[in-house]
DNA sequence: GTCTATATCATGATAGAC
DNA sequence: GTCTATCATGATATAGAC
């Protein structure tokens, strides 16, 4: 019944079909992509799809998890760049803008996966250590007194609230502007109303 | 093959499944939503929606754009009582912390329709008539010299942008405390930001 | 206009050869 | 470990009685 070993690389197949889900889910949504249409895309068999992952929502857990990993290390390494909160929240903002333009499924992925009916019980974005690890950010400026003090969580929401917005608008298509050219607005507006 | 008449109002029927909709569409999802479940929530039979919708895609649709009217009409209101873009704006983000707590399943489905992989090629909720609402009035306040001068875009997202996220939060049950009561804090930061 | 019953179809997941 | 082929399930949408 098979017909290719075809074993090219060790867990070379997870990386390929998890590229190829990405692809899908981000433009045709995750409900509206078949198994067997991520095999066709990552060139793999059905099969094997299902002897590396659970099943269609493990795939897509995988995914999600690898992307928040991936991010929560970029946000490691500015931590390490950086000593302020204005300069580590800066860098972050920049960072989330540069990533949606170079990398945009990956990103609508992660806005959007929590909010689309599958991974039903996991931990939701808010909670997420990425967006933790920002709020300790902020709060570390509160007590540097850089930021004036207040509700942490409506601290972070109101700084980066607003490049989530447009980045949610980019995404959607209702904003024709690359995302880096707005940063300076941006960033003065979300700074500007938690600074002390 | 039928057996009750059950003519009880006319477009009575409509409602109620809209409704049932709502609730089931907010609370598993629309893909984990089949239509005989919405027909037995609302008690009506499955042929009985098909006459009145579509499809299913077309409950969800009408769901939408009936939530949207409504809010297209606070905003109409609020625009009577308040002169200013600072009362305007202020009186929007309580009348969407009070919707959140109100209604949550309306909320709810309202942020994240666009991007649950329904309602293909409508037009994404940045260019929805109450965000662009919200940018009109945000402009207007650029031109009493009320909202310093920047990308209307930028602004509006800015301003809006902290409250939209803590929204998001309570939605995910990532944020225990009312709403309401962050009102103070967050319209603090979302208008220090934008001021002039 | 409302109902029940069913046709049709696609999907997720599995079995089993190699 | 990878493949192909198939099953079983459950959904959408329709047909047709009343």
């Amino acid at each position: 019944m098979a017909r290719k070993p075809a074993n090219l690389e060790p867990g070379k197949i997870r990386e390929t079909v998890l590229a190829a889900a990405l692809h899908l889910f981000a433009m045709r949504g995750y409900f509206n992509t078949s198994v067997p249409e991520i095999a066709r895309a990552a060139q793999v068999s059905v099969g094997s799809i299902y002897h590396h992952f659970k099943d269609k929502e493990d795939v897509a857990r995988a995914l999600y998890y690898g992307l928040m990993d991936g991010l929560q290390g970029e946000l490691a390494v500015i931590a390490e760049r950086h000593e302020s909160a204005h300069d580590r929240c800066r860098a972050i903002m920049a960072m989330l803008f540069q990533l949606t333009e170079n990398n945009r499924e990956a990103m609508e992925f992660m806005l959007h996966a929590k909010h689309r009916e599958f991974l039903p019980d996991d931990p939701p974005v808010c909670s997420s250590r990425p967006f933790a690890t920002m709020r300790a950010f902020v709060e570390a400026g509160m007590d540097r007194g850089e930021v004036r003090r207040a509700d942490p969580m409506v601290a972070t929401a109101s700084l980066f609230g607003g490049a989530i917005r447009l980045i949610t608008a980019r995404l959607d298509g209702a904003l024709d502007t690359p995302l880096p050219g707005l940063l300076d607005a941006c960033w003065e507006c979300g700074w500007r109303g938690i600074a002390a």
